[in-house]
DNA sequence: CACTGCGGTCGACAATGTCGACCGCCTGTC
DNA sequence: GACAGGCGGTCGACATTGTCGACCGCAGTG
């Protein structure tokens, strides 16, 4: 494969770096942290906030990310065929479980939110589609690492970080667990990444069986466990959905 | 200003393309359609593939826009100032109203939503954050079009598109109504985009007085209007709202 | 009032992206 | 089943194009 566009990488590099941080960013500190001469990086930010991938605050003259992308970002989910496909039975699966559903694909070392159903009748909630979450401490996570060779491969080389007490941290772990999810069909997370948050994961699969994504729901400890496991019932509910859902993708027809 | 960074453009060019298509686009269909060498295309997307902003179906080798996307656009959302401010005030709003709110700013052509409200207690709905509405045609639009001058100069030349027979199409037109928007301080739309759907809009506007974006509540013409106007109930309310924000954004002190 | 930092510009240079011919593959067709 | 036509993808020569670092004007600061 011949080499990538530099202008181009260096562009992305800019808007990650520019999405990472929380604050806007001048012109200098951008050209410092990515190891550029301050002219490169000042055509590359004129170019991107002319596209409109870019906005620069008038008065400070610094930079952040710009609306273009939150444009393109709703396309993104427009064209997305497991989502299409999975609006309904998510919906469903919230209703019947009184919990909330969340489904999510692989995108790079982790989880990536690209459809939330709310709680049934509850409070105040931030839609979280388009975040990230951890790969190794999330039932989504788990039943993408258990399915998805890309997915074990980019955890590779680096230490897991922890998020509480019950955080598996060890690879030997996740692989343990990762064959545990491949044994039984499913995956769970209690507290491993949030205190006092449970959730439970299935997989969802396309038409030749490859793995596309995951579905779970998410709640309270005291509600999604009985007795120190997952509610079986709840188990259920989530592996059902994911079977529908890879149905309606086609898995089915052969 | 120097030439922007030709590569780069037509970078943005392709994913623009690619989400403008309903479906997926293949290389020599991105070539033809932006005049570009075949091989310059492929350079092009093989990049943007790799930083996550394109996807390939394996299947067919076409392209669509990829996950990255999402994740900087939900970036962008957590870094936009106004949104953050406004969020409990539009939550206010819709319950006070009973009706839908729409946050909206100016972007290119129309009125980019970065902040939704669902109606509350009411049947499915689905998230417009990300979409695009037009400006001659809804309450959001007109407030933008009377306060910020970028916006009246979008507009430029070509015929209004009509969406009802309601509809706006004339420049003419469009401007009596910002008049009159700018006299009363608020805007409406009256089944001007979609039938049965009427709207009223406020301004928003930084601490400098600078307008930076709109709210607006929209439900049925049976709710929002009465004997054929809005109801002054909910303008008061919406321009409440807006002066809230305002406020917030630092509008008050000096 | 120098000084230091900022965002932004400029022009020379060569690295870099571009182009169009070419390759192998698949699909549909006669 | 051979052929044609389309596809996505590659390659190497060429010069266009992006890059670099010195420079500019301005704001804030001691």
């Amino acid at each position: 494969m011949p080499g990538p566009i530099q202008s181009l990488s260096r562009a992305a590099a800019i808007m990650r770096l520019l999405a990472g941080g929380e604050r806007r960013l001048g012109l200098s500190e951008v050209a410092t942290a990515l190891d550029l001469a301050k002219g490169t990086a000042h055509g590359i930010l004129r170019t991107l906030q002319q596209e409109g991938f870019v906005e620069q605050d008038p008065e400070s003259g610094k930079y952040q990310l710009g609306a273009e992308l939150l444009r393109l970002g709703q396309s993104y989910l427009d064209v997305h065929e497991l989502r299409a496909r999975a609006l309904v039975w998510a919906d469903d699966l919230a209703r019947a479980a009184g919990e909330t559903v969340y489904l999510g694909v692989l995108h790079q070392r982790g989880v990536l939110i690209v459809h939330h159903v709310f709680r049934p009748d509850d409070t105040r909630q931030v839609l979280e589609v388009g975040s990230m979450q951890p790969l190794h401490s999330t039932a989504l996570g788990k039943v993408l690492l258990a399915y998805d060779p890309v997915a074990r491969g980019e955890l590779g080389e680096e230490p897991l970080e922890s998020y509480t007490s019950r955080t598996l941290t060890g690879l030997a772990d996740v692989d343990t667990e990762a064959a545990l999810t491949r044994e039984r069909g499913w995956a769970d997370a209690v507290e491993e990444t949030w205190e006092g948050v449970a959730s439970i994961g299935a997989l969802i699969q396309d038409r030749r069986r490859n793995p596309v994504g995951a579905v779970c729901i998410s709640g309270p400890v005291e509600r999604v466990c009985e007795d120190g496991f997952v509610r079986p019932s709840l188990v259920a509910s989530v592996r059902s959905a994911a079977r529908a859902i890879s149905r309606d993708l086609g898995a089915g027809r052969f």
